[in-house]
DNA sequence: ATTACTATTTCCCGAGTAA
DNA sequence: TTTACTCGGGAAATAGTAA
């Protein structure tokens, strides 16, 4: 399953059992069990470990102890803060794509009294009346949308008038260009596929920014790590169960 | 340095250059140098990942690019919650010892109105006229004890009377047997060596857990992780820097 | 029971090289 | 330039076994 050395199987193993403050009881056949090695060379292991200087051993009687050395608990931390790094760092997701012009219904939609009064409570501003449509050039653009839809964290929410009912949209906060603030909107019902992002901004997007069909724009958005992991719980722990 | 096998060292090398949200474009040779390992071996390592289904290769035009799959993430976010169980829960600082009667100068220093007060102030007692006294059992224990001197939290102020001056005392709440709330102490100046643990409490501990010279005792604390791993600083990084 | 030595096998790495 | 094959040598794991 894992391809961590067995040096760092083990050392995470006898940390997991206390031997980072306190001796630990512990024999060959058992880590041999543990790991699904073998007996010689969970001897070994120690042999190595202990000449590494990672832990201590002192036998008494006929049972014998392991703690971790400074050293030892050093290497683990070492490991730990540089996945800590990877994984509690904010998430930057970055899409990039093309502009194009639409059907032209996203002014329509942003000036509806029903999604604008929604729209400055929740964003801060009243939305330039059109949408800036970004065809997403690559497969990774396109799965970000999707996870970022997934994360939006900002709801707005259908109504509906004398004529007829309009979706909710979900958005989120997002860059363009890694400078100007817009914000990434998912109608709940779009003329587009997964393939369009859709942008609004409080001013007119393709004037500030000098764009026009076909110029080229990347899109970040920064979540908390948090949001970000929760999609990946591992299903298997790391030590195998004994056998 | 480390001995982590390459496919996790890869792993998280890929990782810590974004390759979890956005392909990365990465040849053969950098990863050779970065790791100081052949060439080949970074082709077949990239080959046995993909192959494993922990990244996802793609070549465009002579460039190519890695990202890694949900379960490449998986992988990494299960040796980082396995570490982060080792190195973020509370540590459990065990130390054992019997019990002995010292020269009985506890009781006289805990009748001072100049520690009494501090005390009912810090510790939220007034400790009874009396220390029970603990002989050590382990190196493990002793060291132990030196540990939580150095992260003793609570700070009892020295004074002066008209005969003579008195030192200032550490302190930090145990648990003894698991249960019962005490408070040790470290006196600046003491009749003892770093072998005896010194403990105080509103009650008479001897009385109250029927203890008597020679009587078995387990002494527990319990600190903070951060607190505990400051000390670990690690020196090296994980990476090596390019040759 | 253990631990750990020696022998054998397996697996991994790097050189050479092709595409 | 890349990537990645084969192959030979060496490291590491297991089997057998002693203490």
């Amino acid at each position: 399953m894992w391809n961590l050395s067995l040096r760092e199987r083990v050392l995470i193993y006898l940390a997991e059992r206390g031997a980072i403050t306190n001796s630990l009881k512990i024999t060959t056949p058992i880590i041999s069990k543990q790991f699904g090695t073998s007996q010689q060379s969970a001897s070994r292991l120690l042999i190595i470990l202990e000449k590494e200087g990672l832990i201590e051993r002192r036998v008494v009687g006929r049972t014998s102890y392991v703690k971790m050395t400074q050293k030892g608990v050093s290497r683990l931390l070492e490991l730990y803060l540089s996945l800590k790094m990877i994984f509690e760092r904010p998430v930057k997701i970055v899409l990039e794509g093309r502009v194009f012009s639409g059907y032209g219904e996203g002014s329509y939609y942003m000036s509806l009294p029903g999604y604008v009064q929604q729209m400055q409570e929740k964003l801060g501003f009243i939305p330039y009346p059109g949408t800036l449509n970004v065809l997403l050039l690559s497969k990774d653009s396109i799965e970000n949308k999707l996870f970022l839809q997934k994360n939006a964290d900002i709801e707005i929410s259908g109504f509906k008038d004398e004529r007829r009912t309009y979706g909710s949209v979900k958005a989120i906060n997002v860059l363009i260009n890694d400078s100007e603030p817009a914000v990434m909107v998912f109608p709940e019902r779009t003329l587009y596929d997964s393939s369009v992002a859709e942008l609004i901004a409080a001013e007119n997007l393709r004037k500030k920014l000098g764009l026009s069909d076909g110029s080229l724009i990347r899109i970040s958005a920064t979540l908390p790590p948090k949001m970000f992991y929760e999609g990946f719980k591992p299903n298997v722990s790391l030590m195998q169960s004994p056998s």
